[in-house]
DNA sequence: CGCGGACTAGATAGATCGCTCTAGCGGACG
DNA sequence: CGTCCGCTAGAGCGATCTATCTAGTCCGCG
């Protein structure tokens, strides 16, 4: 075994809350699908189950935010990653069977209205993402301002295509919103 | 006492699925609110908690498309209503502090891959509400396939803005996003 | 008047929830 | 070698979950 017990507690939780979301994770079912005991999960996480939440969703924010820059590193421009970003994002979900989209947006919905510190969780998460990808369109030339309300614009319409391409299992959402990201982006670019 | 029971479960269980979502709503907690007793909920409901789930999403999503319906014809034109629909919307948003956004996106995300017959149901929802907005786009002269893309996108960047919104508790994204859905309507239409 | 179906009413079952508790293992360090 | 201490291990607690069950109430209709 190469993986801590707390790692995997992390991998499997940020896995289930992905399908099932926060309050359809049970803390027995994480213990027992991270093979681990349920004396660890308490351990390594004193607080709890919000505990154990909060520090997934920061985690797993952190790593599809990484997962971001990998694509748009890979790409040539700022269009083509966004372009990259969507086309990944629908054979990710086509793959799973509609279930691996965004990893906290279930979580954050669950959360708003019941948790406060969770819910900061999840904002942090977005405002990170808001801010990275925003830096990078200032990299590419366009205004701050402009930058920034691109890059809400860009995580917006993503997550609201998840939601739906989800619900219909039927990436036309997907491809409609990567659609329309890509040629705001390409525009924002044009005008410089 | 005018309304009937059945009614009173229904709405309460709507703001309930809003707010806590679908597995975070309890039964119990249903019933209290709605000064029912429990007899009387798998009366109505004899399929239990998932035949509720499934006609408190159509039956939200249906009320929820005629809040937008009753927007948009108070509106002169469709780039007036879908400003005053984002507007509203943002309205709500701070009236209630951040809890009430899509009646069943939550939901949605929720049940996606744990039950099919909910998920059935707001599918059908979201179905419904893009062959809604698409033929409205279609009455105002915007071509059939590119009608339907524009409701797929609107209804995307509204999801996904009310997702930022509620985890930031702030209605920066659906200003965001209601500019963008905005100018979308207004250039399909500019290019008749 | 009385029968019958729709509905109300709530106790209770059985499972599962998050969480706490004590016990034991095993490697690091004096 | 022995003592700690981080971690593993899982039994079990009270609360809550969905769902079932029986009993009682109300009202329309013959």
């Amino acid at each position: 075994m190469t993986t801590t017990t707390k790692q995997r507690i992390l991998d499997v939780t940020a896995d289930l809350f992905r399908r099932y979301g926060y309050t359809g994770t049970g803390l027995k079912q994480i213990v027992t699908e991270a093979n681990a005991p349920f004396g660890s999960l308490y351990h390594h996480f004193p607080g709890g189950k919000q505990d154990l939440g909060a520090e997934v969703i920061r985690r797993s924010g952190r790593m599809y935010y990484e997962l971001f820059e990998a694509i748009a590193d890979a790409a040539p421009d700022p269009v083509t990653a966004v372009t990259d970003f969507f086309a990944g994002a629908a054979e990710v979900l086509r793959a799973t069977d509609y279930a691996d989209a965004c990893p906290i947006a279930t979580v954050a919905l669950e959360v708003a209205s019941t948790s406060e510190p969770l819910r900061e969780a999840t904002a942090e998460v977005f405002e990170s993402w808001i801010t990275g990808a925003s830096a990078r369109l200032v990299d590419a030339g366009v205004g701050g301002e402009e930058a920034r309300e691109l890059a809400i614009f860009f995580i917006a319409v993503l997550e609201g295509a998840f939601v739906l391409s989800r619900a219909a299992k039927s990436t036309e959402a997907l491809e409609v919103a990567g659609a329309a990201a890509t040629e705001a982006v390409r525009a924002a670019l044009v005008d410089l």
